[in-house]
DNA sequence: TATGAATGAGCCTTCATTCAT
DNA sequence: GATGAATGAAGGCTCATTCAT
């Protein structure tokens, strides 16, 4: 009988939002910046969010949760460990092409100080971790030393650090491409076959 | 004359922002705090720095600098690539002892949207890395087509990030010893000969 | 036709708000909790007033209203003046028990700022004080000196503050009986004797 | 070394918050509103005070404070029961005159939603209130079967009520006199022999 | 008729910065 | 030089009110 509730106004609220805090930092987007970009009453966003700390923390929630997925998604695919790596890293070239707010607000909080992923979402991502380690060492692709903070490090921190840098222009390159598909999977798949080579 | 004291007072400062940027991030360390714990008049760092702002990137510019000299230092030391790698994770396993504050204070800053690591500063790191880059090829330790990216990421960032981590505690692990100390400089060694071994 | 459907609907508005301001103040009784509470939308009650000012203006106005139809009736039977003054003072005791949110709004708005009996209100309970007045005075139970906001004070304030000091525990006394009645009947009736016994 | 702190500015904000809350409630006398009439900055007032809720109360306690005072200084006078009545009136009238906003003050926050008088000063109040009982009953000016609650009901709550409904010109009438002194101390006492004359 | 989505003014509060002393 | 009193812009958030449906 009332009107229903335009989705595309909370749509824009989260785009906006993911926007502001990616390009000027949490403290930077306001509420009413937040807003006034999404072209809203500046109390608007309370109707959804209980404040804008929960805003965040859900949207960032968003985010991993989109990654985890598709983490687990490539997981549960038949193929060899090697092509495993290079697909989950041709699935993040994608994502920060397709999604690249999603990797970069990723990015921006992952760091920020008022941020935590949540731990059942940590949770998650050690599970897929663990299963992946299991794969490799199974499969003699990796050392037995290694841990699931490794393959976290190696197989997520790695390329979003990498991409990241290129977006930001860290070292006067920017894009990326095929080639650096294949030497991101060399040198991460040559990482984890550490001992074995010494 | 009453120089010596200034110095006291400035060096109070730092130390209190420091510390206070790293426990309560950049919003949380407001000027009232600063000055409160480094026992100073709110209005008295205004005598050294014109804002807020550019104490923390000064405070930043610093950090970045000592790891600049510890990283020159040792690669102007004679030793071997692997060496190289083992005195430069030693150190910063060091650093996140003794600079604990450093560290965590480099890490914060570097993914704080309001601040960056200054352009001179990133060429000097940029250089470094490339001297890193041709030791490295000349004792055929390193694959031909890694990037001064490379070396930055698996050199600076991926102990930085793995010390974070264990700081944070993010897969319930924390603290860290000679054991992790060798294995990460097998796996960082390792993914450097990454075609080698295709 | 839909008639009766709205004025059960009016009826729980009213009910709500009186019952919101009574337990958490005007401030604490926002449109949006009266709403809820009456289970009625955010915006119906503006068919029946422009404002929540008004909305509340209304409901002391029938408080009120109520008050001064019992005094009036009271006031009207045939009996001794001190008789009218036990009967009023047990019926505000019966109000307080089975209309304790008529007396308690009362008692609430009646002191704040922002709302006043209105004066045709108050003229009418001049009156009716003014009548009470002169049987007293006929009947020689009262000081030829007293005025009708001698009458307001002692046969409407006096009962209704102690009996919302009791409902607040203000001095560690809670409820009431029929001492109290008499108690209060006897300290009424003996200050309007005042000159007479000095 | 500094300038000084003005103590008239928090004189000039302690006066306009208790004009505000008299004049508009509590609602009304917003910090933006207090500053502006005290002719200070916005925030100030947070130098002194926590937040706007307890400036408040810190004003009712203050106003509370004088009264009680002046209530125990009556109090301790060698003088009979009824001179004691006639002094404390008599002192309300000069309050109510010299201090008058106080006076308001007091009777708009003790029937406010959100105040109360702290409970070491009920205790006060209740305390002054005995022995005014007791000393009444030794000097047969009180009837046996008094309450504290009835002591504080006519000698507080009754002429504070009746200065207000003057001030508020609530019957028409405003100001008040020597003749108003004398018939409610005759009022008063008269009220207190209660069951004597029954 | 009745709903509740949407608005935006205004609230309390914080804090970097200025400047009188 | 050094202090900290004082400022005021901006922040997050609430809520009475409007109006499309």
């Amino acid at each position: 009988m009332a009107r229903p509730i335009d989705q595309a106004k909370l749509e824009r609220i989260k785009q906006a939002a993911k926007e502001l805090v990616v390009n000027m930092g949490y403290g930077g987007a306001s509420i009413a910046a937040i807003a006034k970009k999404a072209e809203v009453a500046d109390g608007y966003l309370y109707r959804f969010y209980p404040s804008k700390q929960l805003l965040v923390e859900d949207l960032l929630r968003s985010s991993v949760h989109l990654l985890i997925n598709k983490l687990e998604g490539l997981n549960n695919e038949n193929i060899s460990f090697r092509e495993l790596v290079y697909n989950l890293f041709e699935m993040l070239f994608e994502m920060a092409k397709e999604q690249e707010l999603d990797i970069k607000f990723m990015y921006v909080l992952m760091n920020d100080y008022n941020f935590q992923v949540s731990s059942d979402q940590r949770t998650q991502i050690r599970a897929v971790c663990a299963q992946i380690l299991t794969k490799g060492k199974q499969e003699n692709a990796m050392d037995k030393s290694l841990h699931e903070e490794d393959i976290f490090i190696m197989l997520i921190v790695y390329p979003i650090t990498l991409l990241n840098m290129r977006m930001k222009n860290f070292f006067d390159k920017s894009g990326w491409n095929t080639n650096d598909l294949t030497k991101m999977v060399n040198l991460c798949t040559a990482s984890f076959l550490s001992t074995k080579n010494q």
